[in-house]
DNA sequence: GGTGACTTGATGACCTTTTTTCATATGTTT
DNA sequence: AAACATATGAAAAAAGGTCATCAAGTCACC
């Protein structure tokens, strides 16, 4: 199939009878144009149904109105809203948004940012993957000074704004909500070690314990490769331990909801015999039975901070120097952990 | 913030000291080079972290390797899907995708399609907009000859192809289903009357009340906003019947979860009062309790075979006569209908 | 020495739009 | 009639890359 002809500004002006730099001068709304003309060649432009060609535009001006936008997976609930206020608020301002998805992977994250640098986007929202464990790719393009920032998935080492959630300070209130509901045994299932969000929401567990005089117990702490089956592996080691957790505080939604699954497959009554609580306030967490206590992120509120400041710094209204936005969480508690005495 | 520079070919040209023309055929691996000034050249470009400026090529041979994607809403799990199996398969083939969302509104579609379109996208793929009743919009990317199909959310008077669901064949599934299972008087819960898919889901409700010889009561079949408000009003109008139906077969999960909630919270038990189902096995609807009895719909495969037909139509492989592809949809029975005798 | 093959240079057209410059053609003013 | 303003044309340069063409150089071979 082949595209069919768009209707350049050469066109009008030869239907006219006029020039180009007419054409260009009327649609550029350009003074020292007779408004009668201006208006014929307006009217003329609507009839064709004239469509100025963007890439050439840009190509011009350098500059392409496009942001490009890399996330581990659309899929997921939390990153769509993410991506959804990225969009709308993109748009409220001019600006286009092309969005890749990495599928958690530093191959794919890599050649997402590659096509869209050739693309010529004017800056970049990325969230990295959970495999990214090395940053050439992204110190290269701060080194070619293209504008970007991270968001939600963030590496601390690289000098460009980050946005994120105060993890640990949500973790610390969950942890604080499972302590103060009666637990005396909190365990935390982490993700692996070298994520972001593993390290700052272990801080925050550890925090709260620590406020509440108790000397973390490493028996206490397992990680999860964060897929079904490896939650529900960690989900069965609980269950079998001599000396049972009486709550467990899990990284994400989907792990306690594995658990959470498999435990009422095998009897064990939550919150009764443990409490359990997730973090992101995934839309699952709400109707699981028992409701899951967790801690909500805004992931919509997350993307337009996040495009707001990327925008401002395109457009020189906030400085260059990278900041670190930090969003606060909250504790949503609900029948999966006991209610407060 | 201003972007940096990028490296072109006639830098890499000065560098090396030859003309633009042998870089570009270095590049394009033109088999009229010797093999050492190509190597030379390859070599001189990667080490400039060389990258072809996308807006330039695509200007140049008037194709951009993009295709614009419009769908309702991103953060729809389901649409979610659709991307992911459109990006994924776009990317195999060496395609880019515009992702935009219209917020559900014949407005944002519109520009949507103005945009990408001035984009200059190869081709589009349309999932419409709840609110889009008028198809002008449509009827004009069509006489200009851009190369666009749609999928899920359908109109079937544009000559173009189409990607569905057998949402009839889904809709006589879960309304036999809950037949068979000892319901005499199934509730059809629609949603507005003009979305392709309230019609074609009470084509397959009407279809199996007929094949079981029973006479449709217009009392059983209800309107919903598609709000959550709107849903609750629906099951409180419900439970207010003086003569209920035993059987609910919602148009779409959402509305059978938030009619799930509000049951609950007024003593209605599911199954054993009234029998629910809904439609697109939403994550969700496999957490709620009772699990949700639901039709299954491949998002992903949706967008993998739209995306794959359209660049079939583009590359020439498939013709470019419309056509209808119809995706089977699964029954996903669960403990919200009652089991089989 | 002539022929042809191979390699590269040099040039320019082209894609579309923007922007600037200079040249006209009018009409108006003094 | 000269001076000026206004409106428009015509053309070119630029953005970066592609592609084709012609010229020219080097080399090998008969």
């Amino acid at each position: 199939m082949k595209k069919g002809h768009q209707v350049t500004m050469k066109e009008i002006a030869k239907k006219l009878g006029v020039s180009v730099s007419t054409i260009s001068r009327a649609l550029k709304d350009s003074p020292e144009l007779h408004p009668d003309t201006k208006k014929r060649i307006v009217e003329m432009a609507k009839e064709m149904n004239y469509q100025p060609n963007l890439l050439a535009q840009s190509l011009r001006i350098s500059r392409t109105n496009t942001l490009g936008v890399i996330v581990p997976e659309i899929t997921s609930h939390f990153f769509a809203s993410c991506i959804s206020g990225i969009q709308d608020h993109a748009n409220k301002r001019g600006y286009n948004v092309m969005i890749c998805q990495s599928n958690e992977t530093l191959e794919l994250e890599k050649a997402n940012i590659r096509t869209l640098v050739a693309s010529q986007v004017d800056g970049l929202l990325i969230s990295l993957s959970r495999e990214t464990n090395q940053f050439d790719h992204l110190l290269d393009i701060y080194n070619r000074e293209i504008p970007f920032l991270l968001f939600d998935r963030v590496n601390e080492d690289i000098p460009v704004s980050r946005v994120t959630f105060n993890d640990e300070g949500g973790a610390y209130q969950v942890t604080k909500h499972l302590l103060e509901t009666g637990c005396k045994r909190v365990m935390y299932v982490s993700g692996p070690e070298d994520l972001y969000i593993s390290k700052k929401r272990k801080e925050g567990y550890l925090h709260a314990l620590n406020e509440f005089g108790i000397t973390p117990d490493p028996a206490l702490v397992k990680i999860s490769d964060l897929t079904i089956e490896g939650n529900i592996k960690i989900g069965k080691e609980i269950a079998e331990m001599k000396s049972r957790p009486d709550g467990v505080f899990c990284m994400i939604d989907p792990v306690a909801i594995d658990i959470l699954t498999f435990w009422k497959s095998i009897g064990i009554k939550v919150p009764d015999d443990m409490a359990l609580a997730g973090f992101t306030n995934n839309p699952t967490s709400a109707v699981v039975e028992p409701p899951l206590t967790t801690v909500a992120q805004p992931g919509y509120e997350m993307g337009k901070l996040s495009v707001t400041h990327l925008l401002d710094q395109l457009d020189g209204i906030a400085s260059d120097d990278p900041i670190s936005i930090v969003l606060e969480t909250t504790l949503v508690p609900r029948q999966s952990t006991k209610a407060l005495k």
